[in-house]
DNA sequence: GTATTTGCAAAAGCTTTGCTGCAAC
DNA sequence: GTTGCAGCAAAGCTTTTGCAAATAC
């Protein structure tokens, strides 16, 4: 698996000599496919290493957060206050939460992009990280209240 | 002050009886001069009755939330875990927060308010909030780090 | 042998809740 | 006399931390 690799040896390519916990770790979140929180990650850890503790989730999630390879989400809080993390891709991309289902979609424009320049540009601002999270009705949802309305 | 006005009489104009512990926690909303968490708003809104309870914030809080008169922000976590809020303004706005000094800056553009548009319209979704945070450097912070590379 | 990492449990930080009594209408 | 709000303290949830033992190099 391609994806898998990237992850691991980005960590690697910077200096960073890994535990075999943290291995695991780094290859639960690349091959998640969901967002993670950290309690999702220790438990789908727990199938390569039973032995990983919640602290390690943490510190390795500190850990990749500092060298910038993950980004940290909220999801508009949907499900308290917990944190999930996916790994940094090149495009920007938006989460949208569906505030009645649940339902966590992506989406990516150029126009995201482009307001990301400008934002750079226009307060000479250099930006780490950006963070554009919706929250609302998904088109099903919109589409039943409308019925009951009607 | 028309601004003090308007969010409490938005309130009142979905029908909502307010105590006035409730009008002192909104006055205070509306008159602060930076984000607000809600420890922040407890002991500002204590200067107008000091018997005012956190629970009691909590719940105007959730209050004004459901309304949908007020947003809440996370500014990058840059102070922890709290959450701040503001006024919900009619141009959308994002926040960019200095890792390094803390500064936080509000920016609008009509950009912001196009890609907004183009979110709704592309993935049928009914936006109630729309959450953009950025992290990074500010101009100063950033012209300092490059100076020390020197 | 020194430096890091782990495991554990406790603490910390912020928010929510249960319940009792109080106030409003 | 209902209905809803306030006050208090405790609980809840997620994340962080201190420290001793274990591991890696």
């Amino acid at each position: 698996m391609l994806l898998r690799c990237q992850l691991l040896s980005e960590v690697e390519a910077r200096g960073v000599r890994l535990t075999a916990q943290r291995r695991a770790l780094i290859e639960t979140i690349q091959e998640a496919t969901t967002h993670l929180d950290a309690a999702s990650l220790l438990e789908l850890a727990h199938k390569r290493d039973p032995n990983i503790n919640r602290a390690t989730v943490y510190r390795t999630i500190e850990l990749l957060k500092q060298l910038g390879l993950i980004d940290e989400l909220d999801l508009m809080h949907l499900n308290g206050e917990k944190h999930y993390y996916e790994v940094k891709t090149e495009k920007e991309h938006l989460h949208l939460a569906c505030f009645k289902c649940g339902e966590i979609v992506e989406f990516a424009t150029p126009a995201f992009e482009r307001l990301k320049h400008e934002i750079a540009a226009k307060n000479q601002f250099e930006i780490q990280a950006i963070r554009l999270e919706v929250g609302g009705l998904c088109g099903l949802c919109a589409a039943k209240k409308q019925k009951q309305l009607q």
